[in-house]
DNA sequence: CTGGGGACGGGGCCC
DNA sequence: GGGGCCCCGTCCCCA
């Protein structure tokens, strides 16, 4: 005999302990807001939770405090309606935080839905359906990747797991949560400043974060209209350009239905903007951006999902665009640059040499390069490109390294054709930090 | 404080 | 239509 209420009753029952603040055993602070709840269910619900509450389980009689300072608390209140009644609230705005947050605290299926979500918005035929999104009650446990997720919408749950980007990181056990994947879409906050591109992927998310402000509101926003919009317009950016945007935003959003439609912010337009624009557009659903080109909207995307689907062979930084990895790759790893580094006078493979520092390369004239010493020592690229691939002689210099090193290099240089091998990798394989030894001998 | 370097987004063009 | 390449502007870090 099994009574099928029984599950959400008790979900129910839990939730109303837990805004009446009883029995709640575990403090949540979210940049200065407290939130009270159950260790049983944050633990349930959270891959997070369950790593921190497990290293305190021997102090049970202690009631628990976690800090965060990676989301925002509205930000939280989401995450935790959905652990105690199975519903995600999201919105165009507040999706990508979610996700983030929701990386942050390994919770799977949220991660999903906020992809979904997000997919979902680029997908014309789904555009109008995605104002509100839900999670049955019979799935309130976000950690278990093996249940399957229902929506209350006209959704279908992806089947594949998660892009590594948005995927927990396995060593985010702290409460002050500094172990971010290097390479994982992440708040601001949470980055370590030991590895080397924190610093840069911090601004860029501080940057990612100030354009999320601007994602556009959907007209039937379920929660947090009124505080997300202060949030906005009182986050909004000095920046000129940016609040001109912004007062447009607001203006469409403020329109009604002759205004913004979040559900066609991919579509092609001819006429929403009054601006004398030519038709055939493709706006994006996420900002005011418009361009003339499907695939230019495509790689527009991405700055608003976060994916860098194409990896550095050599340093392993992914790139969102692959004409940015290609340029990175020549710059910083090919020493296609030809000015000596020191003085920066033009060099020549007759005045100069090419050097290897660590994965960098770069070129240096022989007079520097005789200041320098032994430290960095030049690179032979011709005897090294006959060496490598003696019928490409047309190519530049090659990515080479010794045996000793990583042998996932090895079939870039095995690889004649190109200097750079292109692996749009799926990102639910984990890059990991590679340390390569100068190339000294 | 300033200039260089690198990353990155946007746009255009070619194939 | 999409991928790749190039150029430009902007931002930020660092010396």
């Amino acid at each position: 005999m099994e009574i099928s209420s029984h599950q959400s009753h008790l979900l129910e029952q839990l939730d109303e302990q837990r805004r009446q603040d009883v029995f709640c055993d575990c403090s949540i602070l979210v940049e200065g807001k407290v939130f009270k709840a159950h260790r049983n269910v944050l633990f349930a619900s959270s891959g997070y939770f369950k790593m921190l509450l497990s290293q305190n389980s021997k102090e049970t009689s202690q009631p628990t405090t976690a800090t965060f300072q990676a989301f925002s608390p509205d930000t939280f209140t989401v995450i935790l309606d959905f652990v105690y009644s199975g519903k995600l609230s999201l919105t165009g705005q507040n999706v990508i935080e979610v996700m983030s947050a929701a990386s942050f605290l390994q919770m799977t299926d949220v991660i999903g839905v906020c992809k979904t979500f997000i997919k979902s918005s680029l997908d014309i035929s789904e555009k109008e359906k995605d104002r509100y999104f839900s999670l049955s009650d019979k799935d309130v446990n976000s950690n278990g990747t093996e249940r399957s997720s229902f929506y209350s919408g006209s959704w279908q749950e992806e089947s594949s797991s998660p892009h590594s980007h948005l995927s927990p990181d396995q060593g985010a056990g702290g409460v002050s949560g500094k172990s971010w994947s290097k390479y994982s879409y992440h708040p601001a906050p949470q980055r370590s400043t030991q590895q080397p591109l924190a610093k840069h992927e911090q601004r860029k998310d501080s940057i990612k974060k100030a354009k999320h402000l601007r994602l556009s509101q959907p007209s039937e926003v379920v929660h947090f209209k009124s505080s997300k919009r202060e949030a906005r317009m009182s986050d909004s950016p000095s920046h000129g350009s940016l609040s001109e945007e912004q007062a447009q935003i607001d203006a469409e959003v403020d329109s009604g239905s002759a205004g913004y439609q979040y559900g066609q912010g991919s579509d092609v337009t001819s006429r929403s903007f009054p601006d004398d624009l030519p038709r055939m557009q493709f706006r994006c659903p996420y900002c005011t951006h418009v361009v003339k080109r499907k695939a230019d909207l495509k790689r527009h995307l991405r700055c608003h999902t976060g994916e860098r689907p194409y990896p550095c062979q050599a340093c392993g930084k992914r790139f969102s665009r692959l004409d940015h990895l290609s340029s990175h790759f020549r710059t910083i790893h090919q020493a296609c640059k030809l000015i000596c580094r020191k003085c920066k006078r033009h060099v020549t493979d007759l005045t100069g040499q090419v050097v290897q520092e660590g994965t960098r390369r770069y070129r240096l004239c022989n007079e520097c390069l005789a200041e320098v010493g032994i430290d960095s020592l030049p690179i032979d690229l011709e005897a090294e490109q006959r060496l490598m691939s003696p019928a490409d002689g047309d190519k530049d210099s090659r990515w080479h390294l010794s045996e000793d090193e990583n042998r996932s290099y090895v079939e870039i240089v095995e690889d004649g054709s190109a200097d750079l091998v292109i692996q749009q990798v799926d990102d639910s394989e984990e890059e990991e930090e590679k340390e390569i030894k100068p190339n000294i001998r």
